[in-house]
DNA sequence: ACGTCGATCTCGAAC
DNA sequence: GTTCGAGGTCGACGT
């Protein structure tokens, strides 16, 4: 549960009040929000300017930054984790808030002339996140279970070195003895997905002779890459995430089993 | 200025009292800052879950939303700007909000048991963002200027399309009468870069008969990028961010005494 | 520490 | 609308 007597809200302070807050936050390393009117400089990897205007200033308890305009999903200006913090009052007013990382040297430095409301707390979150059906995991659904791509298929290597130009996702043969190169895609395979592909399968012409097919195994394939496919003489195989997510299921149910 | 009677902040509030002012939010789409105990549902292009925990909640004037944990730069879960928003209070006391997006079809899900602040406001913010120093810009000062790359370069063209391969930066002509073909980077060129700019050379090899040189200009280079660059008989040139900001400015200056 | 690669990438521009 | 490339990409994993 969370430390109530960590939180502190303070709907339009002066900037003295911020000050104080913003201060005893810093030090106790608390998640901080601050809406105001401020502008910001950053430079680093690059340099910018942000001019006058307000927006969402945040603090996480691990030292992230994120400056917030109105709009958009994306920060205006950040500073990844593990970053110093430093505030002070200005002589000319400002309420001056300093976020520096070393290794790249970056720095951004945020004015603030007014606050409308500044928040500070320790929050509790231990709950977990999953994200299912990662590309990930469908290789290795697709490895526990090649029919997901086609029956007969057995597996020879997988992550199968090709040298400078990458690896393929799986290297397989199948019932009639020709290789087959699968390229794994989690979204519809574009027409990169089909070069790369190509690559791996053009890299492998030049050092065996047998027969070699090329699959895509993905949720579906863009129209744009179909063309390629076929001039290619590549093959398309649907995987969809449910038949994986019902073979990881599997695999995982079967492992319990094995251990008792 | 801030439309002051469009701001409320909620310290500790009732579901009910959170369910209102997130219903005012939606409607006059106003900036929405949450604090509380929730857990998320994400289906889309991908699937998760978040459990319980304490996390900063947002809704942006553009209806993107952000779901951000007490650390990490990213938001655990979000959605692009533009998307539906629906609230209400379910049968079993969860102040539940939905945001939808279509094409791709995306919904995220938050049920907040407790809420420990609640903020909304109307930002007025109009301030200009500047990014110094971007590739387009650097590329700009090397065509204004492109004795920043070798002293005697004539222009050829800029963006030479390359067919499906890509672009090149800029194809130009030295003293000697050579094609040069000149890649921008504005960090240290990566291998990366190295094969790119390998990839635009030898498209023009199967095209024109003359000799041609390939040349990274970057502010540097990568140790790792060296041996390629070598090995493929290409050349470095630094150019560095000062040199291009002198540049434009110039460039900025004189179209000014041209307008007078 | 550096290099490579995926991402619910996002974002913008060009076609 | 789709496609393509850039990003202060970030973040994870391998060396």
């Amino acid at each position: 549960m969370s430390a109530k007597g960590l939180a502190r809200v303070l709907d339009s302070p002066s900037l003295t009040e911020a000050y104080r807050l913003v201060s005893e936050a810093i030090v106790s390393r608390a998640f901080l929000i601050m809406v105001g009117n401020c502008r910001v400089d950053y430079e680093g990897r690059a340099a910018s300017t942000l001019d006058w205007g307000e927006r969402m200033f945040v603090v996480k308890e691990d030292g992230s930054v994120l400056v917030h305009r109105p709009i958009g999903y994306e920060p205006v200006n950040w500073q990844p984790p593990r970053c110093l913090l430093n505030v002070e009052l200005t002589e000319d007013d400002y309420l001056m808030i300093r976020a520096t990382r070393m290794q790249p040297a970056e720095t951004i430095v945020t004015y603030f002339d007014r606050v409308l409301m500044i928040a500070s707390y320790r929050l509790s979150d231990l709950g977990e996140f999953a994200l299912h059906v990662t590309e990930l995991q469908i290789k290795e659904a697709i490895l526990t279970e090649p029919s997901l791509v086609e029956s007969g298929l057995k597996l020879i290597s997988e992550e199968e070195s090709m040298g400078k130009s990458g690896f393929t996702d799986i290297l397989a043969e199948d019932s009639a003895g020709r290789l087959v190169v699968v390229e794994i895609k989690r979204n519809a395979a574009s027409k990169d997905a089909v070069l790369q592909l190509q690559k791996y399968v053009e890299k492998l012409r030049g050092r065996v002779s047998r027969p070699i097919r090329g699959v895509i195994a993905a949720p579906g394939i863009r129209r744009a890459a179909q063309p390629l496919m076929v001039s290619l003489g590549f093959e398309f195989k649907q995987v969809l995430p449910e038949s994986c997510y019902a073979v990881l299921k599997e695999k995982r149910s079967t492992r319990l089993s094995e251990f008792f």
